[in-house]
RNA sequence: GCCCUGGUGGUGGAAUUGGUAGACACGCAGGACUUAAAAUCCUGUGAUCAUUGCGGUCGUGCGGGUUCAAGUCCCGCCCGGGGUACCA
């Protein structure tokens, strides 16, 4: 009987399903070991191949881990709340829940087939209220918490109130979008609402007026991560910069730990890189120039203080608050209608437009510091609003943009680095010596900050700073698919919804378009006020509800907790839970979420962390990124190409353990690759020859009792090493030609021994789990392969008596020669160079040198 | 521009620490079995020169270098993929 994977592999995934073999369960004995994909947004085109290729390798991994002993956690759920099903909801009036309902249906029966070691009793779908019922809870930590500098950590926003009591808000070094000083008079003669404000400005989520990205098309505000180019990532319409009140998270806060966390994940380079650019830490000097004839000043940042004798002019940015203040009477049409056209100027435009230079001349004049020389003040739109000061000190010899623009406006150019040539260009490199500055002249950039840092300090004028282009997260959406943020409005004053009314339900609406006066869909909802009394009420009968959503990142952002104790109604998961299964060991997905979800990923963890619900602060140690699977044709699988392959046609031809082998055998998991259709042939034939291994000519199984040869036993332990080590580094696809050579060798040594065959079947268990489930069971094994134990190779086996050497010739291989393994330097050398077939290459010469490194090569240098 | 990645036969890829480049597959060619096909098995398969056989030369994107020995290390380029971009 040859093998029938149709009949077996759906046998196998029932009993799995119907034994519960892969529920996981807490237990303190046992070393856990935690198994995350990244988990899917079911959409409506299902899965296409490229998709189970990460959660094949995490499936091979979990088995392995669970061979080894490790109690395994490999849950399994859905990133359920998303735009496209709203979308669709807005075209055919269906309720989102049932279309995402719909596609997990279609999404679970392809994973099924697959054969994954899933735990589905803990599958979570971040759209049950259930669920986002945590979501909102962890947005009311947020809410309620502030993050202290000098900690370094979140703290309640009560012990803040008791400060502001006491002292005002002058001793508190916190991270807050306030730009009000008061002392602790002042504090207690604030009205409540006042207060309130000022309290929000400190909160983690916080409510405020700040330039978001817009995108009329979908009708809500995007993160600066769901933008691309100036276009929504989802869908490619345009964004434009509009001011809007909008919840955000303080993620700029932990700037800092996110960045220093990097260094101790064992994460790819490339994509900790990603992080820490998007981060984009600085580090420089925040300087103050008196401006003349006003009491004001104008601070700036720069990295590069040593180069403040080489300011020739300031550039603020046209939204600076100082620009109407400063203008003079002469400059003043000028100014305004610069500043008229710069912001009728898109993001897209002004990135488009890179090379176009514009400004103009305020006719306002700042001191330099140190030589109370004049400099001019300009605008230009080079210079950005919201990073930094809004303004820079611009030295045209040491930065290209500031050459740029003195070139274009004829502005002075003063060389400051000893032999450049400031009619080319700017002097960008830091290896210089320092020149007409003054007490740094003849000093290198390193030395020239730290004194110029100490003068300023030491004049009051300048600190040192740290800057990171990294934004605050825009948090609230103008959409109704989503969670609800669960806060009510008191004379516009924000209050959180009691957490004994959450979870705080999606209500219904009639359409999920925006009202006609563009407010939210939730506006529509009859039921969308709040009593703190009675919880939910009708509309007009209690006090305002929210009306944005949650945007798509936050059920995301800590449902690898959820999974730890998914069916918990009283916390997120229990404190035993989340001590005994965090972190997230292993975590697999797509490098696409790196500026996004991994993120806020993070920070949630870290919030979290702070506020004693977690003793780890980093959610996940490892992490690995799946490359893509193309098309064979090398393009994007995709509907709109006609390119896609799906897995289910291939597993109705070919068997779940063949595609499975297949996509790990393309190659290296985390490189992209195209898909090869005729290639799984390969896998196909391995399959049908370990079958045969196993069975006599006429198909009957036929296990033979008889001890092992050396050779069995030999390639039996090489293929048990490879494994183990190929899966510990994470290359899948080298195990799989070591199953090959395995086969083919015991093929050939026509060996049907249980001595051999059983340990080998666990072995090929984690990729291909269906057919060595079978074969284990004709073995005699009443229990699933999944229970066995992982077989450890002995080294014994794999030593050889001899070694063939290729010998070399000035680094040429020449020949081989099979020489005793124990043969020292001297016996090997001695065994080479008598050896008749040396001849030939010595050619009568005496070898200058013989290199030999036993068990290895033989070198002899002519 | 800057920061990451990658570049090896006709194709996917292997070579983990500098030590036989091309494992394992696909494809292709030839053969066995068969009335035929499928399935299975065997042989060959980097290029090139030579050929009766032995064999020689070249070869890991390009150009240099280090080394007894380089796909692997160093320097300078080219090309593909990703990230980011007036971030002071």
């Amino acid at each position: 009987m040859e093998y029938d994977f149709r009949t077996n592999e759906k046998k196998w995934q029932n009993y799995w399903s119907t034994n519960h073999t892969f529920k996981a369960v807490l237990d303190k004995t046992k070393p856990k070991y935690y198994v995350l994909d990244m988990f899917p947004y079911p959409s409506g085109a299902g899965l296409h191949v490229g998709h189970p290729l990460g959660y094949i390798a995490s499936d091979i991994l979990s088995r392995f881990k669970r061979l080894q002993g490790f109690n395994v956690l490999h849950p399994m759920g859905y990133d359920a709340f998303g735009l496209p099903a709203e979308q669709y909801a807005i075209q055919t009036g269906q309720h989102p829940a049932k279309t995402t309902e719909e596609n997990i249906l279609m999404y679970r029966e392809q994973l099924d087939k697959i054969g994954f070691s899933f735990d589905w009793k803990r599958q979570v779908k971040t759209s049950e209220p259930s669920y986002y019922k945590w979501t909102q809870w962890i947005f009311m930590q947020l809410f309620n918490s502030y993050f202290c500098n000098d900690e370094q950590k979140a703290k309640p926003v009560s012990g803040l109130n008791k400060v502001f009591n006491n002292e005002g808000n002058s001793s508190i070094n916190a991270a807050h979008s306030c730009n009000l000083s008061f002392t602790a008079e002042q504090w207690k003669g604030f009205s409540h609402k006042e207060q309130q404000d000022i309290l929000l400005d400190y909160r983690l989520a916080y409510l405020a007026e700040s330039v978001v990205n817009w995108c009329p098309e979908m009708g809500t505000v995007l993160a600066n991560d769901e933008v691309k180019d100036g276009k929504s990532e989802r869908g490619g319409y345009e964004v434009v910069q509009k001011k809007m009140k909008q919840w955000s998270l303080r993620i700029t806060a932990y700037a800092q730990r996110l960045l220093d966390g990097l260094e101790n994940l064992d994460w790819s380079d490339a994509l900790k890189d990603i992080q820490s650019n998007w981060i984009g830490r600085s580090e420089g000097a925040q300087i103050k120039f008196d401006l003349d004839g006003h009491d004001e000043v104008i601070e700036v940042f720069t990295t590069r203080p040593d180069t403040i004798f080489g300011v020739s002019f300031m550039v603020l940015a046209p939204e600076h608050e100082l620009v109407s203040k400063i203008t003079t009477a002469g400059q003043k049409v000028e100014v305004e209608k610069y500043i008229v056209v710069s912001s009728h100027r898109s993001e897209r435009e002004r990135l488009a437009d890179v090379k176009n230079i514009t400004g103009a001349f305020t006719g306002a004049y700042v001191k330099q510091p140190f030589s109370d020389e004049k400099i001019p003040v300009w605008i230009g739109d080079y210079v950005l609003a919201g990073y930094g000061t809004g303004a820079v000190m611009a030295v045209p010899s040491g930065d290209q943009r500031d050459w740029d623009f003195a070139n274009h406006f004829g502005l002075a150019i003063p060389p400051i680095i000893k032999g450049q040539d400031v009619s080319e260009g700017a002097e960008v490199s830091k290896d210089g010596e320092i020149i007409n500055s003054d007490f740094l002249n003849g000093m290198k950039v390193k030395k020239a900050i730290k004194l110029i840092l100490f003068k300023v300090k030491e004049m009051g004028i300048g600190e040192h700073r740290i800057n990171y282009k990294m934004r605050d997260a825009v948090f609230g959406r103008q959409r109704y698919w989503g969670e609800p943020i669960p806060v009510y409005y008191v004379d516009g004053v924000p209050n959180l919804v009691k957490e004994e009314h959450l979870p705080l339900a999606l209500p219904k609406v009639d359409k999920y378009l925006p009202t006609s006066d563009g407010e939210p869909p939730l506006k529509r909802s009859e039921n969308w006020n709040y009593n703190p009394e009675k919880g939910i009420v009708k509309s007009g009968e209690g006090y305002e509800l929210e009306l944005t959503t949650m945007p798509g990142w936050s059920g995301s952002s800590w449902y690898y907790l959820r999974y730890m104790d998914a069916d918990n109604p009283n916390e997120i998961a229990s404190k035993e839970a989340l001590e005994y299964w965090g972190p997230v060991d292993f975590y697999l997905g797509g490098a696409e979420h790196a500026t996004g979800h991994l993120l806020y990923f993070r920070f949630w963890t870290k919030v979290l962390h702070d506020l004693d619900f977690l003793s780890f602060d980093e959610p996940a140690k490892k992490l690995l990124n799946q490359g893509m699977i193309q098309a064979e044709d090398g393009q994007k699988m995709s509907k709109r190409y006609g390119n896609v392959v799906n897995p289910d046609d291939v597993i109705a031809d070919h068997g779940a353990d063949a595609l499975r082998l297949h996509e790990m055998f393309l190659g290296p998991i985390e490189m992209h690759k195209p898909w090869n259709t005729q290639g799984i042939e390969g896998v196909s034939k391995f399959l049908r020859k370990l079958w045969r291994l196993y069975h006599d000519v006429d198909g009957d199984f036929n296990i033979s009792e008889e001890p092992a040869t050396k050779s069995e036993l030999k390639s039996l332990h090489k293929v048990i090493k490879k494994f183990a080590e190929d899966t510990e580094r994470l290359s899948f696809n080298t195990s799989v030609s070591a199953f090959m050579v395995a086969v083919n060798e015991l093929g050939d040594l026509k060996c049907n021994k249980r001595e051999i065959l059983e340990p080998l079947t666990i072995v090929v268990s984690c990729h291909a789990p269906h057919i060595t489930e079978e074969l284990w069971n004709k073995l005699g094994h009443s229990e699933s392969i999944s229970k066995a134990e992982l077989p450890i190779y002995n080294e014994a086996y794999l030593k050889e008596d001899t070694k063939k050497y290729p010998v070399s010739f000035n680094g040429k291989m020449r020949f081989m020669l099979e020489l005793p393994m124990d043969f020292n330097k001297q016996q090997i050398e001695e065994a080479v160079t008598t050896n008749e077939q040396s001849e030939r290459w010595l050619e009568g010469k005496t070898p200058k040198k013989i290199i030999v490194v036993p068990g290895k090569i033989v070198n002899i240098v002519l």
